[in-house]
DNA sequence: ACAAAAGTGTTGTTACTACACCCATGG
DNA sequence: CCATGGGTGTAGTAACAACACTTTTGT
């Protein structure tokens, strides 16, 4: 059925990837599909595939996504970098445009059986150039947490200040202060009381104050942090 | 010689493109050349090519440049998106990845005849994307030079605080305080004194003290704004 | 002496961190 | 009534903007 093309007319493949991150056991975690054939048999690598005549490069990633994983759950999606070199893949010549996806705490998107969650900071081997894709997806990520509101993704729709500060200890994998945690985000007037309390555990202790992000899409939150414009 | 070829095995075109930016009489302008043939006969475009087999996507749109600019001044360059609408090119699919270069104030780079600058704040009508893209690129660089060294490479080798002032408030489009801004770069450790001074105009005045970057590389030197880690 | 240009001193503000203290609940 | 977890009050600090003032030159 396929032949395969005269030499003159050799481009390279376009295809998408993501790095989709999600705090699971308290720990930053990214989805990774294990191969099956070589190159990099057995290895780890990124979810995706190769682009399609007529689609644009967001619903590529986000059709490729969908078969892996419950579209719907994917919070947050952002294009983070193209990776062109031509040795990245050593059978044939290929040109990746990576994106950064996140799911919410508390979601399971059910996942095929060769595609499991693995720690950010404690990858298992893997293919092609997706160790530091992984790692450029996180640090796009934990630049975001400081003046966006990008948490929003990463959050469950409605949580408390201890639920939201262990999101943020783990993402950015240093210890957040809760009670300044909720003083930034309240202050910049990203995450509002719903109103909502939720009861103490069994050990007893305070009831809780429930909050959600007043938006669920990107926002800058905190603008020009210096050399900013007079008013 | 060249043979269309079958529809089978249809890719994109990948190209890389650039804005190179450069403040020029006070304004920050941006180099294109006007297309002579449709689409977009007339129109302006961004400088860029087509990928080559064995380049990276850098090595790409550095040799592109090579052929319209003198490769050397380009003092710095960074990817900032790819765009891969499919309706983005009328006549071909073609996937683009585009760059921001930044040249020096005062150089002044010898480009074909069908290539000039111009005001990144009054375009005159361009092609395919690359209003968008020019004006992606902008941004990035307003972002940046809040909270990173990248004024190494708009700014000469050696300048006084006024003609730096000049280049940020050009680059950002309001005005800066010399003073505030001598004390908030070298508080960073972003610019140096060279020890060198400054002859005043005819006009008179005190002689100005010659600076210089500190680094010639891009550095991120304002980090973690806000929720930054405990010491 | 005076205008021009550059630099310094000083004050006020904002946004944050750290930490002590207070509140509400279960047992 | 006390342990537990959550929330508030407050002081200290760093980074910055605004602006008055001083310094150094040419005419």
């Amino acid at each position: 059925m396929s032949r395969k093309p005269p030499e003159e007319f050799t481009r390279p493949t376009q295809v998408t990837l993501a790095a989709v991150l999600q705090v699971r056991d308290g720990v930053l975690q990214v989805l990774l599909w294990q191969r099956a054939r070589d190159p990099f048999r057995n290895a780890w690598a990124l979810p995706g595939g190769v682009l399609a005549a007529d689609e644009t490069l967001e619903a590529s990633i986000r059709r490729h996504l969908a078969t892996k994983v419950d579209l719907a759950e994917v919070a947050h999606l952002e294009q983070v970098s193209t990776y062109g070199d031509p040795d990245r893949n050593p059978v044939e010549w290929e040109i990746a445009t990576a994106y950064l996806g996140l799911v919410p705490l508390g979601v399971d998107p059910s996942v095929p059986k060769d595609t499991t969650w693995h720690p950010v900071d404690d990858l298992p081997p893997t293919g092609f150039d997706h160790g530091a894709i992984i790692h450029s997806a996180r640090d796009r990520l934990r630049g975001k947490l400081s003046y966006t509101n990008i948490g929003f993704a990463l959050a469950p729709a409605t949580f408390t200040l201890t639920e939201l500060r262990d999101v943020y200890t783990a993402a950015l994998g240093y210890d957040v202060s809760a009670t300044n945690l909720k003083r930034v985000l309240l202050r910049r007037g990203a995450i509002v009381p719903t109103g909502g309390r939720r009861d103490p555990g069994r050990a007893g202790g305070r009831p809780a104050e429930e909050f959600a992000y007043s938006d669920n899409a990107l926002e800058v939150t905190d603008p020009f942090a210096t050399l900013r414009p007079p008013e």
